[in-house]
DNA sequence: TCTGGGGTCCTAGGACCC
DNA sequence: TCTGGGGTCCTAGGACCC
């Protein structure tokens, strides 16, 4: 039988911040951005701040009315990683098998270890403390004998919970839960639940697969015949690598300068392309994606080229091509993302990445990512950018 | 109350090939 | 001389997650 922990931080952000700064513990703790911060939504609020009213995604001026004695935290994630790189070491101490999900949360696979650390339950509640005793933080647990059922299971126990569906017990477990509680079913199917009258799992477990798939198309059908049935999910069951890098970024205030706009193309391509050096990975598919203020409509453009991209140079040419073939000039620019499609790089075609009129480039722009590496605080980069700062 | 940033996966249509 | 069908790659848009 197998045996799996979902393991889920609690208000993670917000709890780093208060591990590290003692004043603020037992305060609403609000991290996202400051009061003013035009068009900045929370990340994530601490619980004394949820008392308020405040959530997630909630946009920070709406917060600053909820909880105006709230403190508020830009935030800082590169502490966020650090701290969650020593939650997952606490993790890796119980099995070999952790999966990590995102920056908080992970599945630890503890099949077969009661001989080292006893009963499921009680390896949750192991962990559970020396998660606290090694980090500061408290973690939220789910112990089920899939990782699906675990991770629903983590979430009713918040914050600093421990829930267990006994083996056996998946499918009785999920049958009692509202609609609302199936991972994977956001916003527009539970509108389109609510739509058909459907508010619990067990409404959903009259129908048959392919009704289910008539209803909400062959793989969101299959998937939530599965779900409300308490069985693994199979998106958990395969393995999923990094298949594209991007950076975007909303303005305070829609942009409307072309050449404006364009330099902030550049920073994006920029960030971009120095995170792409630092991988095994190469490119030959670059994209870019537009919101405009107006009607907060998104487009979006791509484009495949036959060779990989070899500089920061010839990535940005093509994203400001394609950029100039969507833009629809006169509209202001309220967000602004550039990315590329990662693939296994070549090694029999790694020539081409140093041909001759991109070598001089290549080194000019790798001495900059050096640079920079050494040197946060220096931010050497091109003209474009000091340009920028000075505006 | 206007709605972040970094990702993954799915759908649907068109091009192209056999 | 009326236009099959399957596979694969590409593009655009959307749903969803933390």
């Amino acid at each position: 039988m197998k045996c799996f922990i979902h393991a889920d931080m609690d208000a993670f952000y917000a709890s780093v911040e208060q591990l590290d700064h003692p004043e603020y513990r037992g305060k609403p703790v609000i991290v996202g951005g400051l009061p003013g911060d035009r068009r900045s939504v929370v990340s994530t609020a601490s619980y004394e701040a949820r008392r308020y009213g405040v959530r997630s995604a909630m946009p920070i001026v709406q917060a600053a009315r909820l909880c105006p004695g709230g403190v508020f935290i830009r935030g800082n994630m590169e502490r966020y990683r650090e701290k969650s790189r020593e939650v997952m070491d606490v993790f890796a101490g119980f099995s070999p098998e952790v999966r990590q999900l995102s920056v908080d949360e992970a599945f630890i696979d503890i099949t077969g270890t009661e001989k080292l650390f006893g009963p499921p339950e009680e390896t949750a509640r192991k962990l559970k403390r020396r998660v606290r005793e090694e980090t500061g933080l408290t973690v939220s647990a789910g112990l089920a004998s899939n990782k699906y059922v675990a991770k629903i299971a983590s979430g009713m126990s918040k914050p600093d919970g421990l829930f267990a569906v006994p083996p056996g017990g998946e499918a009785a477990f999920m049958l009692g839960l509202p609609v609302g509680k199936i991972w994977g079913a956001g916003a527009k199917t539970q509108e389109a639940f609510a739509r058909r009258g459907y508010t619990t799992c067990a409404d959903l477990h009259q129908f048959s697969e392919d009704v289910l798939a008539g209803m909400f198309g062959d793989s969101l059908g299959a998937f939530l015949y599965r779900a409300v049935r308490g069985e693994e999910a199979e998106t958990f069951e395969t393995e999923r690598g990094t298949h594209s890098m991007s950076a975007e970024r909303t303005f305070p205030f829609d942009l409307y300068d072309e050449f404006e706009i364009e330099t902030q193309l550049f920073a994006l391509a920029s960030e971009v392309f120095f995170r792409l050096l630092q991988t095994s990975f190469q490119s030959r598919t670059v994209f870019i994606k537009i919101r405009y203020g107006e009607g907060f409509y998104t487009e979006g453009g791509q484009e495949t080229f036959r060779d990989p991209l070899g500089t920061l140079n010839e990535f940005y040419e093509k994203l400001l091509a394609l950029f100039r073939k969507k833009y629809r000039p006169g509209k202001g620019v309220r967000l602004l993302g550039a990315g590329a499609a990662l693939e296994a790089r070549n090694p029999a075609r790694q020539g081409e990445l140093f041909d001759e009129s991109n070598e001089k480039q290549r080194r000019l722009e790798q001495s900059i990512l050096e640079i920079n590496a050494q040197f946060p605080q220096a931010a050497l980069r091109r003209g474009r950018l000091i340009t920028l700062r000075r505006r």
